[in-house]
DNA sequence: CATTACACGTGAGGC
DNA sequence: TGCCTCACGTGTAAT
C-alpha cells in the first residue's frame, strides 16, 4: 500500500520521458542509478519492498531483449503489415509457410526441369512416377505421371422422377480433385447439381442428374471407365 | 463479482497449455476480489483502483493471443531449441535466414538447369527475369485464354471455436472449378472441411478452417489476391 | 468516449 | 542461494 508511492515515483519519471522502447537505453544507464541505492536496503521494509529494484531492472532488460529479438524479426519478414507486436509475429509465421510451399514448389521444378533434361528428346517412359510434378505441364502433351484415383466406393442408383444419384468416394491426394471433375465432364450428363466434399484425406462427391433408371448400369460403367482412362497414362484423356 | 467466473474461465484456458502458472491462479484470485468491489466505486478510492476488471480481461485475452502466436510460430519452425520465448523468436529469425540463403542458392540451380534446358532444346524466350521465369517458361506453351473466376459473392465469418468460414459464390464456366481448387490450394490453410456445390451455372465453394476470428479479414484479402493472382494469366500462379 | 497496444513493476516457480 | 522466465494487474498513449 505505501511502497506504492515510491515504486510509482519513478514509474511517473519512466513513462513521462519515453513511450517507446527503443530509447530507454540511455534512460536505463541514467535512472539505474536511482534503482541502485534501492537495492541497498534488501530487506530493510516489509514484506513486498524487499527483493525489488534488481530485478526490476533485470526485467526491464529482459523485455528489452526480447523486443529487439521482435524487432529483428520484423526485420527478415518482407510483409509487414502493421507494426503491431501480434502482427509481426503473424506474418512471420505466414511468410514461414510461404516459404515453405514455395520451397515444396521450387522443388518439384527443380526435378521436372532434371526430368526433362534426362527426357527432353526421347519421351521415354515416365515409369516410375514422381507426382505433383507432373500436371503443370499438362498441356503440352499428355504423357503423365499420375497418382490414381482410388475409387472406394461408388454408388449409381435412381431416385425415381428419372433422376439418378451419383455417389462417389475415393481418395484424395494431390490433383485428385481436378481429374475426378474432368472425368465427369467428359461423359456429358445432363447435371442437375453437384457437390464434392473433402475431409480426413477422402473425397465425397454427389452428382444429381436426369435419367431413367435403366441407365444406372450403363453410367457406372462409364464413369468407371472415365475414371480407369484418367488413371491411365496412355489414355486420349488426362490432357 | 459474478464476471469473475467468466473471466477466469478462460484464464483457466489460458495457462492449462502453458506451463508451470497454475498455483497463481487461486492465489490471485484472492487479489482480483478485492478489485472487483473496488470497481462498484469508479473513483470513489484513490487514484489506482477506478477502471479495472474491464481492462484486465481484455489484456489478458490480448497476452492469450499473443502466446498462441508464439507457440503457432514454434510449430513452423522446424529446430527449436528451448521452449523459451525469445528462443523461439531467435530460432524464427534464423530459421528464415537459413531459408533465405537456400532459396537463393536454389534459384541459382534453377537457372543452372534452366540454362542447360536452353542449350539442348533451344528456346528463344524471355531471357530477362530468370527468378520465377521457369514457372513462366512453361507457360509460353500454353498461353492459354481464360475465363476468368467472377466472384459473385465471398464471406469469410467467424463461427467461434477458432473455426472461421469461408463461403463464396461464383460463376462456373469451363475449367473454374479447378482454379478455384488451386487458389485455395495455394494458401497452405487449415482446412477442416471443404465442399464445392455447383448447380444453375453457378459455383458455391465453402471452406470450413483453422482461424481466430481476427483472422478474419487477412484471410478475406488473401483469397480474393488468389483469385485475381489466377485470372492474370501473367501471374506467376495458375501453373 | 471505448478499445487496443504497450511497458511497467511484482510475485511465483524453475533451474 | 541467486538468476531467469513468466503471467499478472495497472496506467498511459494512440487509434
Amino acid at each position: 500500500m505505501e511502497n506504492i508511492d515510491d515504486e510509482y515515483r519513478n514509474y511517473w519519471e519512466t513513462n513521462t520521458f519515453l513511450q517507446t522502447e527503443e530509447l530507454d537505453c540511455y534512460f536505463d544507464e541514467s535512472m539505474s542509478v536511482s534503482y541502485e541505492y534501492d537495492s541497498s536496503s534488501p530487506e530493510g521494509m516489509q514484506s513486498s519492498s524487499s527483493p525489488p529494484s534488481k530485478n526490476i531492472v533485470s526485467e526491464r532488460n529482459r523485455r528489452k531483449k526480447l523486443n529487439e529479438k521482435l524487432y529483428a524479426l520484423r526485420s527478415v519478414v518482407p510483409n509487414i503489415t502493421k507494426m503491431d507486436k501480434a502482427s509481426t509475429i503473424r506474418d512471420a509465421i505466414e511468410y514461414i509457410k510461404s516459404l515453405h510451399s514455395e520451397e515444396k514448389k521450387i522443388k518439384a521444378e527443380i526435378s521436372d526441369l532434371e526430368r526433362g533434361i534426362m527426357t527432353s528428346s526421347s519421351n521415354s517412359d515416365n515409369s516410375e512416377f514422381n507426382q505433383e510434378s507432373c500436371c503443370k505441364r499438362k498441356r503440352t502433351k499428355m504423357v503423365r505421371c499420375i497418382d490414381p484415383i482410388e475409387v472406394i466406393e461408388l454408388r449409381v442408383s435412381n431416385m425415381g422422377e428419372k433422376t439418378i444419384v451419383v455417389s462417389l468416394e475415393c481418395n484424395n491426394k494431390g490433383d485428385t480433385i481436378i481429374k475426378l471433375c474432368k472425368a465427369f465432364e467428359s461423359l456429358n450428363l445432363k447435371i442437375i447439381t453437384s457437390s464434392i466434399n473433402a475431409f480426413s484425406g477422402r473425397l465425397f462427391k454427389t452428382v444429381f442428374l436426369q435419367g431413367d433408371e435403366d441407365d444406372e448400369d450403363d453410367l457406372r460403367v462409364k464413369i468407371e471407365d472415365a475414371i480407369a482412362a484418367l488413371n491411365n497414362p496412355e489414355s486420349p484423356m488426362s490432357y
